[in-house]
RNA sequence: UGGGGCGUCGCCAAGUGGUAAGGCACCGGUUUUUGGUACCGGCAUUCGCAGGUUCGAAUCCUGCCGCCCCAG
């Protein structure tokens, strides 16, 4: 197996830094690296380091990561440096996961992880270290188009991580490197069987990797603890239904946790309220949203507005949509749109760019 | 107090003699590098309580308890 890193200059004469997690995927791009014939540099960064989260699997750059990435590195006979990258990831994302939280929007943490630890700090470090590009294990291709890079959506569909890079700038991608990109998981997982990596079979990191189980919100309320302030649920028209312990607990288009029996159909959450620390509930139809305003977008398409799609989630069949420039317009309406999440635009298999959620506009219900 | 009605899983609610539907909630699982959704599975040996009739009752009878309504 062999990797194409898309550099200018010989392989002989390049250097390529690696950001390795400490997972399979990154291993093998490490191993890809060494294998070109470039010199290669592995970097891992310590990101976080409770006690109780180092030992668990499906975790990244904390604890037994660090040492797996350091045993990778030993194993391909390349240089390794760990970086303590600790306050700087609790600043730029556990800080903002949680205060995003209290405004009653629904952060996702791995982009603003992917935007600023790794694209923006990793990236310099990079090329403070000389290299001539910085490779990571991400499931996206980075395709070279008429006018430069362009991002596109992973050949293994399954795996494919596009919708949590889609910040990634112009002059980022210039200097990135997905070598996975083109591979399907089974075939990397493969690769490092080969070559007797000791994480070949170690599982793949799933949930965010700096809360321990999976219990979000204990997270929040250590780092806020005034995170778990009561409030009101109510319905669409203003009337009480019950009480909830945080608004932390809950993001727009959840169905669970409301504890709300003896109604006829479900119950979701249509909208927070963090004045009054309200959660508005209604029924499925109230969710329905038929455009979105977005914030912080990050363009990389040129002028494409029409025969566009948008992914709300990471999990989602794309929808068609049209952009104006600051807010997407569902063909037909999308359901439990949550701001604070990402909306990404696609061509086709190419990332457009995207945007953060910043509110919806509720479609019209003929009722 | 007199008259009427009701009491089935946490909530709503079928079932009126043949051996407890369903929905909501909740729990578990699947999916997944965010949260959530969706899907699959689980969830009353028991019908306010105590007796009685019957081969057999949540369904019939009696008493008690509780709640609701109406009372010149």
């Amino acid at each position: 197996m062999q990797a194409d890193f898309q550099l200018s200059k010989p392989l002989s004469k390049a250097r390529i830094v690696v950001a390795m997690s400490g997972g399979v995927d990154s291993s093998v791009v490490a191993a890809l690296a060494a294998k070109s014939g470039a010199e290669v540099i592995g970097v891992t960064l310590q990101l976080y380091d409770h006690g109780a989260a180092v030992a668990r699997t499906g975790s990244c750059c904390a604890g037994q990561d660090i040492y797996d990435a350091r045993t990778v590195a030993d194993r391909l006979g390349i240089a390794h440096y760990v970086f303590d990258y600790e306050s700087r990831f609790r600043d730029s994302v556990i800080d903002r996961f949680a205060d995003e939280y209290m405004k009653g929007r629904t952060p996702i943490p791995c982009i603003a992880c992917n935007q600023g630890v790794k694209f923006t700090d990793l990236l310099a470090l990079a090329r403070d270290l000389g290299a001539d590009c910085l490779a990571t294990g991400h499931y996206v291709r980075r395709v070279t188009g008429a006018r430069g890079p362009e991002l596109h959506r992973a050949a293994d569909p399954a795996r494919d991580q596009s919708y949590f890079l889609f910040a990634t700038t112009r002059e980022q991608l210039d200097f990135l490197r997905f070598p996975l990109g083109d591979m399907p998981k089974s075939a990397v997982r493969e690769a490092a069987r080969e070559l007797r990596l000791a994480v070949a079979e170690k599982p793949d990191s799933q949930d965010i990797c700096f809360v321990p189980n999976g219990d979000y919100a204990a997270v929040v309320k250590k780092v806020r603890p005034d995170a778990s302030a009561e409030g009101e649920i109510v319905d669409l028209q203003g009337r009480v239904l019950g009480r909830h312990k945080g608004l932390i607990h809950f993001t727009v288009g959840q169905r669970r946790g409301l504890e709300i029996g003896g109604q006829p159909e479900p119950l979701y959450v249509v909208r927070l309220e963090p004045e009054n620390r309200r959660v508005v509930a209604g029924p499925k139809a109230a969710l329905a949203v038929r455009a979105a305003r977005l914030s912080g977008v990050n363009w990389l398409g040129e002028g494409q507005s029409q025969g566009l799609t948008a992914k709300v989630r990471s999990l989602a069949r794309p929808a068609p949509v049209e952009f104006d420039g600051s807010s997407i317009h569902f063909a037909s309406a999308e359901y439990g749109v949550a701001p604070g999440q990402a909306a990404v635009l696609y061509e086709g298999d190419r990332v457009l760019g995207g945007g953060w959620i910043e509110e919806t506009v509720a479609a019209e219900l003929a009722a």
